[in-house]
DNA sequence: CGCTTTGCATTGCAGTCGCAACGTAAACGG
DNA sequence: CCGTTTACGTTGCGACTGCAATGCAAAGCG
């Protein structure tokens, strides 16, 4: 086998220049030229990593929710051991949120994979599981918590909260402080009132 | 003045046609000549009403708003006189989810414009005031049910769940019936449990 | 040393895009 | 009746799109 490049490398370079691309521009400007020329590199080189657009966005996709991921599981990891379910919910869901410039370019993203995947049913399937998971995690999270609510509802609420709160965020629609503080009630109502609540 | 045409007819029945080819394939299925064709008219029409692409979608992201503010109007005029505030929140955020096919239309079109924006501040902009206006309203009802919460952070909190859920709808994550339960654990959190829940 | 496989660049093509330009039919004011 | 204005329809242009095709250098295997 010839010139051994890491392939993986390669594809996650060009989906970095997607992600700014579409952060920037939206989807409809991600484009294989376009993505081509923000990564640094030729568009058959793209062409040569990903043989149509279709799993260009696909891989992407991945990108962005693995992304998130990690990031919950870092601001998870640095809480220490057996964090208590109030703060480590409220630490997922916060950093979950675009709080910061950084975040909000990726929810910029995420929001654009959204209406996306809303128009293609296929791809936005592989996404339930995904939801399915966190949401039970979250339900077991808030019945360790020994919360007077139902754990099931709880946790959809609890969700789609932080999901609101996110797209307002990114719409600008108020600030930072104001959906922390939306979170913090939330988790109040839902784990009763106390707990800690650092920035 | 000769051949006078109602030119807010022509331009909504383009906008709707706009809206039909967005919520079946995405704003980026959206062109001059698409949306000219899903209208039955010639593109050069559509340029004679819209001088710009640009001026075409703001005009459709108007006629959105505008579409769901009157569908709660009448969901909230047919509740008969003096609701309380937990039937009226009830109704009008319900209303607002995508509960129906028509609904998942139009919440498809919302969520592609909500991305469109996300990229285009400026635009964005003009949607903040009447987010305030709705916060403002909420916060108000939750006041008048007299509930132990800060009306406020209810408000945002409450707003919050109802877009989350209608993201999460779109996506297909989960069935009518859980969104609608969520909303309704929510509204027990908020206003105190028992009020009655029709669908 | 060939020879094949892989990595990547270039080119070209058919289609679509927004938009300007032009043409024309109809209706009203003078 | 004539000229202007409005309401379209048609055509075309330059730019861009995804993608196939082609070319070629490098690197391993025989």
């Amino acid at each position: 086998m010839p010139k051994r490049v890491d392939h993986q490398e390669r594809r996650t370079l060009i989906a970095d220049a997607l992600m700014r691309v579409a952060a920037e521009h939206g989807l409809e400007a991600v484009s294989l030229r376009h993505v081509a020329a923000e990564a640094g590199v030729s568009s058959g080189m793209v062409q040569h990593y990903f043989r149509t657009k279709d799993e260009m966005m696909a891989f992407a996709l991945s990108v962005v929710r693995e992304h998130s991921e990690s990031r919950v599981g870092q601001a998870v990891a640095a809480l220490g051991p057996d964090p208590s379910p109030r703060t480590l919910l409220r630490t997922m869901l916060a950093e979950l949120l675009p709080l910061d410039e950084a975040r909000r370019a990726d929810g910029r993203v995420a929001l654009a994979f959204l209406a996306y995947t809303a128009v293609r049913p296929a791809v936005a399937a592989a996404l339930h599981g995904e939801t399915a998971e966190l949401l039970a995690f979250i339900a077991g999270q808030i019945r360790a918590a020994q919360a007077r609510v139902d754990p099931d509802r709880a946790a959809v609420a609890l969700l789609a909260v932080m999901e609101g709160l996110g797209v307002y965020l990114l719409g600008g629609h108020y600030p930072p402080e104001t959906a922390l503080g939306a979170l913090d009630t939330q988790l109040d109502l839902l784990l009763g009132p106390g707990g800690p609540e650092e920035t």
